[in-house]
DNA sequence: TATTAGTTAATAATAATTATTAATTAAAAA
DNA sequence: TTTTTAATTAATAATTATTATTAACTAATA
């Protein structure tokens, strides 16, 4: 467990070597995330530090949280947001996911149903299945 | 592995079990669905079987897909499709999801990362890593 | 056949995201 | 320090995906 002091001066480290400016703005933004462990959406992030920051535009919360992303400073959780992905095999399995082009392949593996589930994940919850995402970058998508 | 022809009579039992009628729009649907493997989205699978039904609406493809979803004839890659989540860990750590409030709770469980690679993750492609998501409904979302 | 409920199609409305542009600010060069 | 340039922000417009509404149509049932 790091401090959130520490965590910000990581952060501005990263940022130099990101060549990335240290701004307010950004400044403000990753505070909310890091003091957030909901994984907020950009709405929900605007709505957080629009008292601490009045002024602070929709679309600069959408540019800095792509930029940290795409630097590697923040994760994206879902990486198929962008539209609804149907599949017609209902029985558990897993998927191969290329983070550029959204390509899904599926992986049959028996193995990977013997995992060990953690105990927090059925405490208190009904758990209905797991999937396992292995986010790749396929062969079509490396130049 | 069952041929094309026992895949649609079971999918016309399930509708009768679920109560949805089997007419033309949904065999069409399902069909599309069953030959394609690439988890099309609703555009996709209206824009392949426009050639065989030029008719058809497309909100009748989003109902139908829907339908099939919450009845489990079919089922849906990602849950959280509807808008980007944003997380300030970067390092590996897998999700619970629930399904119906669409709340995300961190897992770190040294245990999920040594799975053992399946082959055709590698093959080809380059891995980034992998997420285990936990599909729960969760103690709140249960009335 | 008449009634009812289920389904489809057309359309409108909403919500999320991306693109465009101009104003502002910060960094780099002179 | 002044000038120039590049990066960032903010405001807004446009696009895309999804959901809601409604009326027409079809199938099931009495
Ligand atoms: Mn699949
Ligand atoms: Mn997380
Ligand atoms: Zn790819
Ligand atoms: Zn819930």
């Amino acid at each position: 467990m790091v401090n959130i002091q520490e965590q910000i001066e990581l952060f501005i480290k990263k940022c130099r070597v990101k060549n990335l400016n240290v701004t307010p703005q950004r400044l403000t933004i990753y505070r909310a995330l890091l003091s957030d462990g909901s994984h907020p959406n950009p709405d929900a992030i605007h709505k957080k530090i629009i008292q601490e920051h009045p002024t602070i535009s929709f679309s600069t919360v959408y540019k800095t949280l792509e930029a940290f992303e795409r630097t590697g400073i923040i994760s994206l959780v879902n990486n198929l947001h962008d539209t609804m992905r149907y599949d017609p095999i209902t029985k558990q399995h897993h998927h191969i996911i290329c983070v550029k082009c959204k390509k899904i392949i599926d992986v049959f593996d028996e193995e990977l149903d013997f995992i060990k589930i953690p105990q927090s994940v059925t405490d208190g919850n009904r758990l209905l299945g797991f999937k396992v995402h292995f986010n790749v970058i396929c062969s079509n998508c490396r130049e």
